[in-house]
DNA sequence: GCTTTACTCTACAAAGCATATAGAGTAAAT
DNA sequence: ATTTACTCTATATGCTTTGTAGAGTAAAGC
């Protein structure tokens, strides 16, 4: 499950994502028009920031914009940042490696072996759609019926 | 992430289903043989029980088995009971839906779209892995080649 | 029917993490 | 100088995870 602050960050992101070129948007703003804790959200973007997803500016006409183009932030990389590696086992992550502990030998490990496909098909799917790429799928949905739910042809 | 107790839960049940059919097992030698604290074992195993994934048998020659053939034991099933829904999002869970709070317009959640993949693709590989799945798996990884990553042509 | 074995159940506890909140500080704009 | 708005550190709080303790109950075997 992501955390509240995943998806938090992911909200601001699709928010900023859908106002880039628009200039910067407040902190506030963002909480209000999101839903989100205003105090909690100053947290995150500051991380997001620090990571070089988001870029900031001070003063009046200030706020939080996008770091880099929307087709350049992935969700995956977004949620790794936040969350943590993807992987439902420590052992399976391609990206933060551990040894599970209580594990004697992985090689006939067969949890560690069907997570792994778990991992790379989440990985597949979040890291290869970006911020702008997801504004795609919401504005595709969105004209093809609004109300019921169609598959694409 | 999974939990520890959902993945002591799958170690017990890969072992159960290992020794399918040579009866009943001492949640002790399971404590011993997956390195599991043994009191936290009770718990999972007896909530295993509770839902009918595995059945007990009291007194001496006493112990734990599964309480159907491990084909019809689905790893999906199982991490549902433990750790509940797989989804990503409460928003995006076939068995236990709830709108996301912070939510004002789930249409024009592009994260909802997105995540809402990342469930179907997790829920196909889980559910559609059973005990016996996994441990075919395992087989298979071996005879091919111990050591080094074969891929299956 | 007594003893041993082994599962059953309830309660509790420590630690860690998620989810915030507070408030002083700093940089930029005008 | 003043206002605006982001920056940073500290703290609070409750929940979940992970585990432990101990008395209870059912079955087996003699």
């Amino acid at each position: 499950m992501l955390s509240k602050k995943a998806k938090y960050a992911l909200q601001a992101l699709q928010f900023l994502a859908r106002h880039y070129e628009h200039g910067p948007t407040l902190i506030s703003e963002l909480a209000d028009k999101e839903n989100i804790p205003k105090k909690f959200l100053e947290l995150i973007l500051l991380d997001l920031k620090n990571h070089g997803v988001l870029q900031s500016k001070k003063g009046k006409g200030g706020g939080y914009f996008l770091g880099k183009p929307p087709a350049e932030i992935s969700l995956g990389h977004v949620i790794r940042l936040v969350d943590g590696p993807l992987a439902p086992l420590p052992c399976v992550s391609q990206t933060a490696y551990r040894k599970c502990e209580e594990c004697r030998d992985e090689a006939t490990c067969g949890i560690r072996l069907v997570m792994k496909v778990v991992r790379d098909s989440t990985a597949m799917i979040l890291d290869g759609t970006s911020l702008a790429d997801m504004l795609g799928r919401v504005a595709r949905s969105k004209s093809r019926g609004p109300a019921k739910k169609t598959r694409r042809r």
